[in-house]
RNA sequence: CGGGAUGUAGCGCAGUCCGGCUAGCGCACCUGCUUUGGGAGCAGGGGGUCCCAGGUUCGAAUCCUGGUAUCCCGACCA
């Protein structure tokens, strides 16, 4: 037994940290708090990243490209955008090194200093408004719909591989409009995009909803999110789309001649999601085997398993397999034949498993004399035997069925773990014994909000956007209510 | 950033308290033979700035000082 793995029951955390390391997803780097993605965790990303690239120029984006670095002035020029981001902010101040006197490496030269400081980005919102200031007169300039794929950095306390990074990949999309509601239909189609994706794609159904005001993106005025529920029952925020108002187009005098040859601000939206979306992936589905992975994003969607006794049999597996990748190849499955003859077939299903394959194919000499080929499949664990005739079509329905059961399961977890709560000891016991959900009625203050988070650690999550209207009484202050919000533990 | 633990071969660890010969063990790796339908066996072999820097000493993996990284618990966190 080459790779154990804790168990989720033993210590979920743990868990999850031998998990991304074991499936060769990613590593700590020498970098206090920045990781090393690797090739296959990267492979993952790749394949999220192409289908948010399409969906975005679907829903007509452009992506562009903005600095790395945003000269320090930019960043205060909006109040509450600097108070959210100055604790954690990486700065530049010295642009040259020398040898150092004692001959021993090298030193920051002090002739060096920068006249003014730069910091090297958390968001771009700052640098992006500062430019768009240069791109706009008039109505007729609007909208601009632009996204940048690139890396930022929060200097964070504490990091955790892909759930929270000093330095991570995202995307961030900036758009300005000539009107309000544009600019509020833009944040809600965005929310929308990266609904369907984690959905559709990752198979991680999420709760849509607009955050409370303490939980709001510095700078806006709206912020809509998904929140997707990981298997100990706590919250990960996974997307967020923000609806910023006027305010960057104050700070950064943007304005433009309307329609009516009037003067008017800008309205602006930004929405974006990370490498944190693994976390979510890995977290949802995956079990004390190791990875489980949803075949849409599956770096290699089949795994194929030679069993042989001698050259002359694997030379026949070989050019019987050659087969089945071609057809498997022509509906557009990707598919790693694995005929390495430095392992056991025991420790390749033990390894595939563990990296998350959702089909594995093995094929041996009694194989070969039936016409048959056995397949197992990686979320439920079960194996069977097929003819070999077919196996295309066969592998193409499993695909596709697999892709549902994992998010059925998700789905059916979450429902498990959502729970209506209507009293504060409730919720305080739901949350101590089960986690998950947890449905409540609030006041709407943020002093209530601040004491439940106090009391329990427990955070408004979202209001949901299909939560029903229902008269109710708040479960911390007793006032009255007329909806109930979502309460979790999160990441 | 506060408290605690850890850092010795790719991985997991022993040795450190009480300084002393050539720094060990398991897995992995390389070679050979036998094996191959759920993490193979035997034999031989290679691989080390003992986290980094400085200090004490005849002599440092071991003692002292500083730094750094990781993990756990807090605080922090759209």
């Amino acid at each position: 037994m080459a790779k154990e793995l804790t168990s989720r029951s033993e210590n979920y955390s743990q868990w999850y940290n031998d998990l991304v390391v074991k499936a060769d997803l990613a590593e700590n780097s020498a970098v206090r708090g920045c990781m090393v993605i690797k090739p296959y965790g990267y492979a993952i990303w790749e394949k999220m990243q192409a289908e948010l690239d399409r969906m975005f120029k679907e829903t007509g984006h452009v992506n562009a490209y903005f600095p790395l670095f945003i000269p320090k002035s930019f960043l205060s020029k909006e109040a509450d955008h600097v108070e959210g981001f100055a604790k954690e902010c990486a700065v530049v101040t010295h642009y040259r090194l020398k040898n150092s006197p004692d001959g021993k490496g090298v030193v920051v030269d002090p002739d060096a200093k920068l006249e003014e400081e730069l910091i090297v980005r958390p968001t771009s919102e700052t640098i992006i408004w500062n430019t768009y200031k240069n791109w706009i007169q008039s109505y007729r300039d609007l909208p601009i719909l632009c996204n940048q794929w690139a890396n930022v950095v929060r200097w964070e306390m504490r990091t955790r591989l892909f759930l929270r990074t000093a330095e991570f990949l995202w995307q961030e999309g900036h758009t300005a409009h000539a009107t309000m509601v544009e600019a509020m239909e833009e944040t809600e189609r965005m929310i929308n995009v990266y609904a369907d994706f984690a959905e559709n794609f990752m198979a991680v159904p999420v709760i849509k909803g607009a955050k409370s005001a303490n939980e709001r993106f510095a700078g806006a005025l709206e912020t809509y999110t998904i929140e997707a529920l990981m298997q100990d029952g706590k919250a990960l925020q996974s997307g967020t789309s923000h609806f910023l108002g006027q305010n960057f187009a104050k700070a950064f005098d943007v304005r433009f001649a309307t329609k009516e040859g009037k003067e008017d601000f800008v309205w602006a939206t930004s929405w974006g999601v990370s490498t944190r979306l693994l976390g979510a992936l890995i977290m949802a589905h995956s079990d004390d085997n190791g990875l489980v992975l949803p075949p849409k994003l599956a770096p290699y969607q089949v795994v194929i398993v030679p069993i042989y006794r001698s050259e002359e049999q694997l030379a026949t597996i070989d050019a019987k397999v050659a087969e089945v990748v071609a057809k498997l190849k022509a509906r557009g499955i990707s598919v790693k034949y694995d005929n390495s003859d430095n392992k056991k077939p025991g420790w390749k299903f033990a390894e595939y498993e563990l990296k998350g394959v959702p089909v594995r194919l093995a094929l041996g000499p009694r194989d070969l004399e039936n016409g048959t080929v056995e397949v197992a499949r990686r979320d439920t664990l079960t194996k069977e035997v097929a003819q070999l005739e077919n196996i295309d079509q066969y592998v193409a329905d499993l695909l596709d069925e697999i892709q549902k059961n994992i998010y059925q399961k998700a789905f059916d977890f979450r429902t498990a773990n959502t729970t209506k709560v209507d009293s504060y000891d409730e919720f305080k016991e739901v949350l101590k014994n089960k986690g998950g959900f947890v449905l409540a009625h609030w006041d709407g203050s943020s002093e209530t909000e601040q004491r439940i988070k106090e009391e329990t650690k427990a955070t408004i999550r979202c209001l949901p956007f299909d939560g029903e209207m229902e008269e109710g009484t708040c479960i911390y202050s007793g006032k009255p209510s007329n909806r109930r919000v979502l309460f979790a533990l999160a990441y």
